[in-house]
DNA sequence: TATGATATTGATAATCATTCTCATTTTGTG
DNA sequence: CACAAAATGAGAATGATTATCAATATCATA
């Protein structure tokens, strides 16, 4: 579960640092380095597992990965244009942290995305 | 596609207002109202284009509704059991603000949805 | 080098939420 | 009533993701 790793990695750096795992699969096939789709999401959720990815969805729920430079944020994004910007979030995690811990919950994760219009 | 409009969204308030279209699917059936899932899916379409429910995902890619909050509160949801418990979040209002404020966004609006087991 | 244990791979099948299709039913209007 | 338009629902189709599992590669050790 490692072999096949860099690759896609390399891979997902050539498409611009951000992709469909569909769509890496396609890359890496035209660039003579055929790999199991199979394959190719065992590195991107392995990858993600080691936080060198980052996951996020389209609205079409269909899922992106895309290489992360710094640890866990979040995103802001313009509903009219559609540009995003990556936002650092450590007082939600601690406010999510202590939330859970006060309600019992246990393996926490969050969903946090803001909305706005820019310029 | 407005007839079966309302009874969807009893059922989502019903659910606590917050609940999934196969959920909301199979609570209309135990409530004697069966309703078609494409039916369901039609109406909860229909209630996002008109902003009377949020769209949210989760992290394996489902789709939750819920109804647009008056007053704006935030869940922390068992992935398990469903159990949902509301949660206060006016710290992450203050931090949302701050953020949009910083990058020059206007208009802002936020999702955060908190995942985890109960018990 | 040979051997066996373990990890990796990939073709394909299975899963599952969501969307599409289309025949049927309901609704509204004159 | 009669007709047109909208709404419905059962089931098929879609498409991304995950599971399966036999084949292959890797590696430590004798």
């Amino acid at each position: 579960m490692s072999k096949s790793l860099p690759a896609v990695i390399t891979t997902l750096e050539r498409a611009g640092g951000f992709a469909s795992a569909q769509e890496i699969f396609q890359l890496m096939r035209k660039q003579g380095k055929p790999t199991g789709l199979a394959t190719v999401y065992r590195a991107l959720q392995k990858a993600a597992a080691e936080n060198t990815v980052d996951v996020l969805r389209k609205d079409d729920g269909q899922t992106l990965y895309r290489l992360c430079a710094t640890g866990h944020h979040h995103h802001l994004v313009c509903t009219s244009c559609g540009k995003t910007v990556e936002v650092e979030g450590s007082a939600v995690e601690k406010w999510a942290n202590t939330v859970a811990k006060n309600n019992g919950f246990k393996k926490v994760s969050h969903v946090v995305e803001l909305f706005g219009l820019c310029q």
